[in-house]
DNA sequence: CGTGTGCGCTGAAGCGCTTGAGTGCGGAGC
DNA sequence: GCTCCGCACTCAAGCGCTTCAGCGCACACG
């Protein structure tokens, strides 16, 4: 029995073995027309029993790309690495990048300066087919870039109020409800009777920012609610201050809504070093859920959706793109409360 | 003015332009000697203006490596994305792997096997120089693996009890000290007079797991401690469970170690619903600081260290590991416990 | 003035794969 | 029996870069 070659195995080898051209084993491999059936499956047999895999830098270098997706984080070292949307959504992405083989390309940078320059860097580089960006935001510098250098893109989030994503005809768009998910909020605060509402809100140039802000402050204008967004950069620093100046406002609200889990547990924890009983005197909202939600006393009332599933979307939207597809713009499913122990009757 | 060329310049381009051989170009741009100062800085100058990036397919495939390190994370869906330490990790290697324009390839799976899948294909594929390798275990078969395959390594994390890393010779260990932090834990809740100590500790394969629980179980007997240690699966589900457990005992413990954030998290939110005063009647520390040690109320005393410096230097180790060194074993700084308010003396 | 030496550069091969242009051959069509 | 066609396959070029052998030239040396 022969010896399975040292070091990987090429086609050259299965050429070899199989007694074929190389081109034939290419062909008999990437399951083209121009080889018989037998010569495939013989071919096919051969390349398994040497473990074959096809180098990726070859591919890449003629034409076929380099079967990778980018992905940029941009977030300060002080907020990062808490938030459990992003994990998850990256859980949800890979599952469907396996599927054919990509790989995920990740980068932590600071700013969106970085982050453009990445992706300048993996264009020249020839490093990804595309890439999917998160966190859009107003007069984002990215889809126009993007589209410059002609790199396949999914905006992953809601656009900024007013932008309806058309002006950039190679960028896709995974958007969720970020406006009608504010209104399931308000409705429910509404119903247990409260009046004066805070929203602790995120960073506020990212566009579900804005849009949660215009959200709250048109429904609870509807409502006759009093309703205030107070911006942060999603620290826990910023969480506590920001809850602190709320209730010491003249006229504090008795419910609050946080933008995101750390904000949510930031803000529970002032109350608790005030003695203000969550959710008798006062009540809270989480948007996004995750075990720190349900790890608190009380455990707090989230917006839960499916990260996971949201991540998968948007790698499926980019292998659409990939695959010469439309960039489509596509909503994803509404999100739903899940009521727990920090929301009740306003006082 | 000539116009830069449509696509991606190559190094024709740049040989053409400035009237060399491509292979005076690869010379000069990689600063290897054969070209005069004269025509190298000539070179730089047209490739800039160009502004080339080499092609980083072409590398890989012509001996260079692809420049891209690998890392993945074999956590099951369920406790992904909490915990602070893993994104600080990551920003912290890309420090180091920016210096070098190497890439991060990045994966989540869901079990061990998953991962060593993962490394096979990569080593397959000419995807990768080398990977880190997070979560070391008892019977690891990650080292086995990837000296056989050859693919240089940094393990990152203490290794298990009696595992001194030098079995495999290809493999290079960065490891925290997890046995001297937890004396220096013991350390102190002795000195505040208790007696009774519990554990609420993660995986039990987890080699950090096992050292931890060793040093516990030595330094409580030294010192005549009563000291048991329960091992979860990280998650905030068995947090909850493990500390009811814990504290429903005969003679329940006046204090609480909890091997993350997560779990010290939910173990107050424990104490809470039973109105156990912490620190009055229950201390509790947590392994590994982040924002959510500092939101809750008492802020949790924690043990903190610089996870992206750790990143950091776990890149260096890779590198020097690339560049020929030999593989070594690295002991990081040791972390320091700080106290906040979820730490008192013995009631 | 011839030879040796090293510098600065060129030419060509090769990395592993894809792909379009052939090539040989058996069978259908007249 | 000849042409024509299409199938199954081979050949060779090319992707962008590295690298090694080699080559001309200026200069130093004897």
């Amino acid at each position: 029995m022969r010896r399975v070659p040292a070091g990987r195995p090429t086609i050259k080898d299965i050429a070899h073995e199989s007694g074929v051209s190389e081109s034939a084993v290419s062909f008999a491999l990437n399951g083209r027309p121009g080889v018989s059936e037998a010569t495939r499956a013989r071919v096919r047999r051969v390349a398994d029993r040497l473990g074959w895999r096809p180098s990726a830098a070859a591919r890449a270098l003629s034409g076929e790309g380099p079967a990778t997706v980018g992905l940029v984080l941009a977030r300060p070292a002080s907020t990062l690495g808490v938030e459990s949307f992003f994990l998850q959504l990256v859980s949800g992405i890979q599952e469907v990048l396996s599927l054919r083989r990509f790989g995920l390309l990740f980068q932590v940078v600071e700013d969106l300066d970085a982050e453009c320059d990445a992706y300048r860097r993996w264009w020249a580089e020839h490093r990804v087919d595309g890439v999917l960006v998160v966190d859009p935001r107003a007069d984002d510098p990215r889809p126009p870039l993007l589209d410059e250098l002609g790199l396949p893109a999914v905006v992953i989030g809601s656009l900024p109020p007013g932008d309806d994503g058309t002006g950039h005809p190679g960028i896709a768009n995974l958007w969720a409800d970020d406006a009608g998910a504010m209104a399931g909020i308000v409705d429910h605060l509404d119903a247990l009777g409260h009046r004066r509402i805070a929203h602790v809100a995120g960073l506020p140039e990212l566009a579900h920012t804005r849009r949660r802000i215009a959200s709250l402050r048109a429904e609870a204008e509807r409502r006759g609610i009093e309703a205030h967004s107070h911006t942060t950069d999603y620290s826990d620093t910023e969480g506590v201050r920001t809850t602190r100046r709320v209730l010491d406002s003249a006229a504090p609200p008795t419910a609050i809504v946080y933008d995101n889990d750390v904000l949510a547990v930031a803000g529970l924890g002032v109350a608790a070093e005030r003695g203000i009983p969550v959710p008798v005197a006062l009540s809270i909202v989480a948007w996004d859920d995750s075990v720190l939600c349900r790890s608190t006393h009380p455990a707090l009332t989230a917006l839960v959706r499916d990260t996971t599933a949201f991540g998968r979307r948007a790698a499926e939207e980019l292998f659409a793109l990939l695959d010469g597809g439309p960039a489509r713009r596509v909503e994803d499913a509404l999100p739903h409360l899940l009521e727990r122990g920090s929301t009740a009757s306003a006082p």
